[in-house]
DNA sequence: TTAGAGTCTCCCTACAAGTGGAGAGTCAAC
DNA sequence: GTTGACTCTCCACTTGTAGGGAGACTCTAA
């Protein structure tokens, strides 16, 4: 048989300590809504729950796959709706691979422009009152 | 025999309009040292040299490959006392492409990862109240 | 001489995700 | 009851590259 032990909520140090994030990061976090707190103490401290903990392992996960805190706060918006967010997750972690895509495109590119450039690079290369670097011809 | 057109002093908005640039942007690289103005008019209005043009045109080419503002100043650091900013240059492109690289190498990374967490993504995971979603496991 | 366009400086705003600090209030242990 | 750690709010600052606007001043053309 087990017993569960009493919800403990938790002050923001306790909360910090625990999940290894600044102080000031959680009260940013709860400034945003992306971390609500269960409430707060009769001298105004806030409260959070041990969900809270879940919470940031969730939001730091998210972040590591590259996702913005509106992103991340757009995913938990179902779960706090009580719906499993699976598919939102989905979603955005589709449209986050097509970003990379273009990224990783766009990065392609110019990677061969540049290397291009350097190639016929002149080590030393007449100088032209005309321009400010004869290689670059600009 | 060509005679040569007597220096003429452009005021901001003329710039602006001949280089595509707005006058804000001129005067934010004016302010950051990238684009002296040969001085002021008798009014105090900022007075650039045809010169100026050449230099923004020279700027938006390392901007158009990514380099800083902070990383085209110290291009044209050389050029301004006398030197050809060639080698400088040549540097700065070449460490460029160093950090495309990495990116590139960040982003494939990335993708894989997201790639693979997608490959096996459940529609309909089991809902599972000791994590936020079942396919993250977070 | 006057009107209108151009320009000046100065300050605020934006994005993202926080960080730093001041000054005041709270809590827990001794 | 006191002390020291903790927390609160509020404000400013960071990086990079500008954009917007107010209010004052200057220049040019008719």
């Amino acid at each position: 048989m087990v017993i569960a032990s009493p919800p403990h909520s938790l002050k923001i140090g306790e909360l910090a300590a625990r999940s290894g994030l600044p102080v000031k990061t959680l009260r940013y976090y709860e400034e945003l809504g992306l971390l609500p707190a269960v409430g707060r103490s009769p001298g105004g401290y806030r409260l959070f729950s041990e969900e809270s903990l879940r919470r940031l392992a969730f939001i730091r996960r998210l972040k590591a796959l590259g996702l913005t805190l509106e992103e991340i706060q757009e995913c938990l918006a179902p779960h706090d709706a009580g719906l499993l967010p699976c598919h939102d997750i989905q979603l955005q972690l589709c449209r986050q691979i097509e970003r990379i895509d273009e990224r990783i495109e766009e990065l392609g590119l110019l990677r061969i422009e540049l290397q291009a450039l350097l190639g016929s690079w002149q080590s030393d290369p007449l100088k032209d009152d005309a321009v400010i670097c004869p290689n670059l011809q600009v």
